[in-house]
DNA sequence: CACCCTCTCGACAGGGTGTTGACTTCATCA
DNA sequence: TGATGAAGTCAACACCCTGTCGAGAGGGTG
């Protein structure tokens, strides 16, 4: 049995090291960034570790993880796990990276059509941001926890947010230079405030037990989701569009 | 058994109508989370409790202080804790009950001349938000961050945000029937966002400036956090006030 | 073969939580 | 007054989780 791949239920027995042979794994298609070997490699050790995590992600909280529970997951025991992870936030850092990185991916070219339909895009845009959360569920909720008790974790999730502030600020200041939309607060402050919306409303949306409103208490309702999206993308276009009306 | 632990932490797979507090607790509108008073000496100690939590809590992370600190810092052992507490999460909303208690106070009369000043009321609200979270910054911030871990945490910190986005939502929906403000999304959907871009914003600004002192009071930038009430007071009134534009 | 380097885990140390059971105080009442 | 019982207190314990140490087991390489 190969502990690396699919072997969950870990096997305590400690005498034998069973997963002995599988001598071809490298004659495959696959090559694993150069390094093989016949018990399961490091490489798929981590990986598996990785797994684990986010698989565990899903079902409790990251404060329920134990370091115990990641091990076994990875079909290794605890000290093993200290070899490639320092700690249990160094595992959720890593998956905080690999969210990030595919963040990148798919807010990159969110701003480009903006003149030609704001609404449009800036809804793309709010969407690009739910949908990285959201496939990422279990990430998000624990990294977005974890952070204030981690400074590690705080910092990565400050760079992953800033690249989305950057980017909405640009953008705003994009539309007030071509006079699409009037003055108002600095262009950062008014992106950190919408993304900071955007970050709360939708954990809380993914976290279910918060005061988000009838529609999300009932998550079987159709368009629950949408409605929120449809909120934000509100608030989104009349604080960047809209002007302050004056007092009588 | 302790008395206070028999009625505190309840299992969950226990009875529903578990929050049936003792007789005792009428003479304040904050439930009694703690032990069943009883002995003057007794409530000194708890009260004692309170307050080195409150200290400790101005100083560290809530993940940081240990039981034997608060106990310590009451002037009592450790296992004498559990006498008036069952864990260090009941402490933890002992003090958002209060906080909240003492938040229902400051916004009461918020929206009392919305239509004489709107943009002066919701100001007003929006400070006196914040207000309540920068006078408790520790309890904010710790309540914040144990929520995601802590589900009783988690259901006060609801019914404490519920009524500001009831409030609001009831505000919003006077201003649309005066004829004030144009249609838009369900006003309880956006005062829910609302809300929660509050919560985010100011708790972000509650962690990020100073870990000590009063951070909304004396800000390393003199008139940041004027910029961001200013920033979020723009983004309420556009979104209340104003419509969305038609793309082109 | 000898050597090293990667990898593995039993065993331990340490610190935190929550519980137990014996003990002290003290108000009350027969 | 002395018995009683509830309120309050804590040393000691059981348990869980984290992180470390040192003794290895293998393969790759000369």
């Amino acid at each position: 049995m190969n502990p690396a791949s699919a072997a969950e239920t870990a096997p305590p027995s400690s005498g034998p090291a069973a997963a002995k042979a599988a001598p071809d794994d490298a004659a495959q298609g696959v090559p694993n960034r150069g390094r093989r070997a016949a018990r399961p490699s490091g490489d798929e050790r981590q990986r598996a570790i990785l797994v684990a995590a986010e698989r565990l992600l899903g079902e409790k909280d990251f404060a329920d993880v134990t370091i115990d529970d990641l091990a076994r997951g990875a079909g290794i025991s605890r000290p093993t796990f200290y070899f490639y992870f320092a700690s249990k936030q160094a595992v959720l850092l890593t998956l905080l990276d690999q969210v990030a990185h595919e963040a990148e991916k798919r807010t990159a070219d969110v701003f480009s059509d903006l003149s030609a339909a704001p609404s449009a895009a800036w809804r793309k845009a709010i969407e690009a941001f739910a949908g990285t959360f959201a496939a990422h569920r279990g990430v998000s909720v624990a990294a977005a926890a974890a952070r204030s008790s981690e400074p590690e974790l705080a910092a990565e999730w400050a760079t992953l947010t800033n690249r989305w502030i950057d980017a909405t600020a640009a953008a705003i200041g994009a539309e007030r230079d071509r006079g699409a939309s009037p003055a108002g607060p600095e262009p950062r402050l008014l992106a950190s405030a919408l993304n900071l919306l955007n970050e709360r409303v939708i954990t809380a949306a993914l976290t279910g037990l918060e005061p988000t409103g009838p529609a999300l208490r009932a998550p079987a309702l159709p368009g629950a989701v949408e409605d929120t999206i449809e909120t934000l993308l509100h608030i989104w276009l009349t604080s960047i569009y809209g002007a302050v009306p004056a007092d009588p």
